[in-house]
DNA sequence: GTCTAATACATAAATCACTTATGTATTAAT
DNA sequence: ATTAATACATAAGTGATTTATGTATTAGAC
């Protein structure tokens, strides 16, 4: 479970993205789909996504929904409108970051 | 001097790289050419700066030049061969994240 | 001619996101 | 039956970076 120094930075943006696209997931759902989505290459770790889940609820970005499967529990999020507003942001905030870095290293990705 | 949360573990990326562009530079230079570079959105802070050369320095990544101008002293840094090769890795990691990134928060950037 | 901003280095303490480690419990697979 | 996967949670430790200081020279503004 680890990966780049680069990520650093990262998380909350990941988290509030794949909630936007796939409305609500539980934690170890969003785990597995950016494990996916990244071929292996972002590993989240529990210590790291838990708490950020946790703050991102108590800032009003996300709300939750406890779900019983079996003798199990899922905590469900999803974006609240100010959580939507967040993902958007913080996604432009990326783009440019990786557009601003393109100057600065010369690489040729931002078209 | 401040910037976002996502040039957090790029620092030693940036450095390699304008020493790979740009030949010797000393720090004061380095923090001037990334700040016009980025157009002022990375303003590299000096308690960062200099304790990352002094590191990449130790490492074997960068030799120095001491070099008098009138009474004030520059300390020029250059990449040595190994610094080069760092230089070329750091730059292919950094665009990999890109891509990672990219397919992980659905932005087209990496063509 | 004096004061401020810019140039140029340096280091130490504090911060904070993240890793590592640990804990509990259920369910599926071998 | 044992292990791996599912599913949550938190606490201690790490380490890059920020913030705060410090020293000193040179250029520019008024």
């Amino acid at each position: 479970m680890h990966s780049s120094e680069l990520l650093k930075g990262t998380l909350q943006t990941i988290v509030l993205k794949v909630l936007k696209d796939n409305g609500k997931m539980y934690g170890y759902e969003i785990t597995t789909l950016v494990k996916e989505l990244s071929e292996n290459r972002i590993l989240l770790t529990e210590g790291a996504l838990y708490p950020t889940l946790h703050r991102l609820e108590a800032e009003g970005l996300l709300r939750t929904e406890v779900v019983n499967i079996g003798k199990r529990v899922r905590k469900y999020y999803a974006l609240t409108p100010d959580g939507k507003a967040q993902a958007k942001d913080r996604v432009n905030e990326f783009v440019d970051f990786i557009k601003t870095m393109s100057a600065v290293l010369h690489v040729r990705m931002a078209q």
